[in-house]
DNA sequence: GTCTATAGCTCGATAGAC
DNA sequence: GTCTATCGAGCTATAGAC
């Protein structure tokens, strides 16, 4: 390998430490509570060397946001393309619900960086970040209208005001849900039957 | 009216000044993001004098957490006392998540900068807001516990589970909801639709 | 690429006049 | 009670050596 390949590489690795430094820090403490000198320590430099790599702190919180959307969007896409092609409404929502928060938990930090802080973030960063959401929200309304067009979903039901629901409340997990304390795919499960059956006793159709 | 009184009627207004105007910035702008100085001046004085009521910024913080939950509970408790005795399951939780929203949605800022900021703040606030949160916890545990007895939950589940669920998903209104463009009730009866009852379709019991 | 040093601000908090 | 003034610390970001 040559030189300007290693020193490519170098970079790279140094890019990618700060923002993996800086999206632990920011999912734990809040935006603005975390310094670039913190960001710096984390990621084993000096403040000053940071910005040989970004901007400002600004940017790479914007990478960081588009980064946890982009990661949570093709991994419940994945998961829904590999299901079988006969599949339930209610395997179907389960499956995107167990992949929503495997990444919430498992994938690296800034998923739940970007739930976390979205809102104390200066307001150009949180609008950098809208066209990667919007596309998030497409994906779960395509599912959504599958299933609604199988039959899955009864006649009342709004199915916008369903989605941000289910998704306001699998992003609030993060707030009380310990992986070392509780099983992640028993939550996942737990989650799809109340969203999906209800809390009263019934007698489902078609089952 | 004498002098002693009216001088403990002026540091009252100002301490609550102060405290409304904390609550609606760290509601808005998270809790590290606002300074002393920002809450002096939405109160109408300078930073120094801010000092002649509270300790600190943190003393601040903790007194607005725990107003938050108090009057979220108390508004719940309410509720519940006053519905019929002959109350269904189904009108109980409805009831009470509206109650919730109402609250989170109309009563100042200081629940929602709580359900904001509490992951933000220091650890030491933190722990001072627990008991308060706690009997908000107990409050929804009892409510749950007495639909459970009348039969109007489904055998497989976790009412804590269900709870923390619920609770979450009512929170997270706060990212995406809108006073101004929806309708509150409606919002509320929503949720409680898919809570009770679920997507999917069927045949409910006892109805 | 990373360092040191520092400019220019803003922060939380205090002191003391009024 | 509220003010002005300020301390000491920490902040983002930059300049220039290596």
């Amino acid at each position: 390998m040559h030189d300007a390949a290693r020193k490519t590489d170098k970079a790279d690795s140094s890019r990618t430490r700060i923002l993996d430094a800086a999206a632990s820090l920011f999912r734990n403490n809040g935006y603005a509570a975390v310094s670039m000198r913190a960001i710096a320590a984390a990621a084993g430099m000096k403040a000053g060397s940071v910005y040989y790599h970004f901007e400002s702190k600004e940017t790479i919180v914007v990478e960081i946001l588009d980064i946890g959307i982009t990661a949570v969007r093709e991994e419940v896409g994945r998961t829904i393309e590999n299901l079988p092609i006969d599949v339930s409404p209610d395997q179907t929502i389960r499956a995107a619900i167990l992949a929503h928060l495997r990444v919430l938990f498992e994938f690296s930090d800034y998923t739940s960086a970007n739930v976390r802080i979205y809102g104390q973030v200066p307001l150009p960063a949180r609008r950098a970040n809208l066209k990667v959401r919007r596309d998030y929200e497409a994906l779960w309304e395509r599912i959504l209208e599958r299933i609604a067009e199988q039959g899955g979903v009864r006649a009342d039901v709004d199915l916008k005001a369903f989605r941000l629901m289910l998704i306001g409340s699998l992003n609030a997990t993060l707030e009380w849900f310990d992986t070392k304390r509780g099983n992640l795919a028993e939550l996942a499960d737990g989650y799809a039957d109340i969203m999906l059956h209800g809390l009263l006793p019934h007698v489902e159709l078609d089952r």
